[in-house]
DNA sequence: AAAATTAATCGTAATATTGCGATATAATAA
DNA sequence: TTATTATATCGCAATATTACGATTAATTTT
């Protein structure tokens, strides 16, 4: 039946998932990447350089949005995102959490 | 029209995503997260501890080593799986660079 | 004011994910 | 051998994701 389940994990698991979640796309992470990159935040340049039509990557900025990883200032016309640093942090630091959770079995396993 | 047109992006960014897509289920992120407290590593003991069916929990872990992030040996009539150490290194250092990747913009943005 | 630009949203189609029960397969135990 | 146990896979239903064109709403430009 249905699809999610989320509620039985715990808060923190269900945390990691949403950040890997808007991370779970090969454009996503392109355009995190170009806004990394281009210190100064950009706008519909991203439609530009995205092989995808303009309804597509808009959306992709809203999932962008609704995980925290990104924020878009209203200038006129034009919006304006960029990274939210405070987010970023948070998430960076539940990857690192995770994957360094991890430390190689001395040979105990499989 | 069709769901993906990942090919349009670069292998790393597509490196990325399928690490994350692996991550974006907080099933599996408890699945890794038990296979990693328990230095020795589990098979269906894994079910017992999710609250989803066998055949779900099964699901979830051929996802998980479809993504090499964990592998299974059969061991009779069970299966243990753990961690796959070089793959989780490699997701690890992927997911740093991303991460790492954003200094803080000085004031310049939004 | 009319036309053009920018970006979000709606509607829709194709596909993928999540989940379960039932079934299949293989190994161990009786 | 038959029953039991352990996992994987199949088939199906519900939902979510990906993508696009068309439309909308809000600026700017002309």
């Amino acid at each position: 039946m249905g699809a999610t389940k989320a509620e039985e994990f715990s808060v923190k698991d269900n945390r990691v998932a949403r950040y890997a979640r808007a991370l779970a796309h090969p454009a996503r992470v392109a355009i995190l990447k170009l806004l990394i990159s281009r210190q100064t935040c950009i706008c519909g340049d991203i439609v530009d350089e995205m092989p995808l039509s303009q309804s597509t990557v808009s959306q992709h900025l809203k999932e962008l949005k609704a995980a925290g990883l990104i924020k878009g200032d209203i200038e006129g016309a034009k919006v304006c995102y960029c990274i939210d640093e405070v987010e970023w942090n948070n998430a960076k630091n539940y990857m690192i959490d995770l994957f360094s959770a991890y430390k190689a079995a001395d040979g105990k396993c499989c």
